[in-house]
DNA sequence: GCGAATTAAGTTGTGGGCAATATAATTGGG
DNA sequence: CCCAATTATATTGCCCACAACTTAATTCGC
C-alpha cells in the first residue's frame, strides 16, 4: 500500500490537520493575550461576556458553556480566576440560587478596547487573504452545525 | 456596529470556529478509540509508531514529538501510560544515552488491524463527501505550513 | 583530553477539557 | 403539602499542552 492512500497515515487524517492548526493558532495568540494577562479559553469567554454587555445583559454559567460548548467542570475554575483577576463578579442570581451570573466588572469592560486590536494582528500574523480566512470559517462553522445536528451518531433512541 | 462585522464578535472568529470543531471531532473519537483504550493524543502517537514500524524503524521521542508538534513535557508521561499498557517499550539508546526510542510491543503491533477501521467509521459520522473531507484537510494542511514557515512572526532577529 | 556549549529527555507547575459524581435549589405530581 | 424528578453549578480525578527548568550525555573548540 502507498503510503498516501493509507487510511492510518497520519498525513491522511482530518482530524491531525485540525487538531495541529488549532495548536498553532492558538500559539499565535498567545503572545497577544499575554499582554492582556488572559489565556486563550479565557478570551473566548470574555467575547461571550463582552457580546451580553453589549446588549445590557449578563451571562449565566450555563449560557456561556452552550455558545462555547464548555461544561462546568471547565468552566467554574476558569471563571473563578477570571474572578480572582478582577476582570468579572460571579453571582448567584436571588430569584434562582442554582444559577450563576458572570458579571463584567469596569475593569473588564475596559479590556475590551485594548482586545480591539488582537483579532486584526492575528489576521496579519496568518498572512493569508481574509477572502480565504473568512471562507475557511464558514466552512468550519457550517462542518461543526451538521455534526452538532447529527447528534450523538447514534440510532434514534 | 452591526454583529456581522464586529471583529471581536465570537461567530467572526475563525479560532473559535477551529477550536470548537477540533473539540467535536474529537468527542466523535472518543467512544470509537475508549474501545481500543486510547485516547485522542494517545492515537495520534500510535499512528506515527504503526508508520515507522512498517519500515521497519523505532521512533525516538524528539521524531514523535516533531511529528505532532509536541514536546517532551507532554510526551514523556503519555508514553510512558502507552508503557504501562504494554503498548510499547521505552528503551534509551546504547550508542546515545541521551536518546529514548518508543519500541512497538506485540501488543501494540496488534492494536494497529483493531484501529483500521476507526477512519472509516470517523468519516461516516462526519457525514461529509470524502472530497471534501480532502480538499479542507489539504486547506487546513497548507495553512499550518505557511504559519510555520513563517516562523514566530517576529522581524528577523 | 578537557571544559563549555549543545542536545535529549525528564520534572514541575499552571491551566484546560471532560467524565462522573455531588450538592443544592426548584419544579411537578400526587 | 411533600417527596421525587429535574436543573444548575461545583467538585474530583485523569489526561493533555506548554513554559520554565533540571539532569545527564554528547559534541566541539581549543
Amino acid at each position: 500500500m502507498t503510503e498516501d492512500q493509507n487510511p492510518l497515515a497520519l498525513d491522511n487524517q482530518l482530524c491531525f490537520a485540525l487538531y495541529a492548526l488549532n495548536r498553532a493558532v492558538t500559539a499565535r495568540y498567545r503572545p497577544l493575550l499575554a499582554d492582556l494577562s488572559l489565556t486563550y479559553p479565557q478570551y473566548l469567554v470574555m467575547l461571550v461576556l463582552w457580546e451580553a454587555d453589549a446588549r445590557g445583559q449578563q451571562a449565566r454559567v450555563s449560557e456561556i458553556g452552550q455558545r462555547l460548548r464548555l461544561d462546568s467542570g471547565t468552566l467554574t475554575p476558569l471563571l473563578q480566576r477570571l474572578e480572582q483577576r478582577g476582570l468579572i463578579r460571579r453571582q448567584r442570581r436571588s430569584d434562582d440560587e442554582r444559577v450563576v451570573e458572570a458579571i463584567l466588572t469596569d475593569e473588564g469592560r475596559e479590556l475590551r478596547s485594548r482586545a480591539g486590536q488582537v483579532p486584526l494582528q492575528l489576521l496579519c500574523e496568518l498572512g493569508e487573504e481574509p477572502e480565504q480566512i473568512l471562507a475557511l470559517k464558514d466552512q468550519l462553522r457550517s462542518m461543526l452545525s451538521r455534526l452538532e445536528a447529527r447528534g450523538s451518531g447514534m440510532p434514534s433512541v
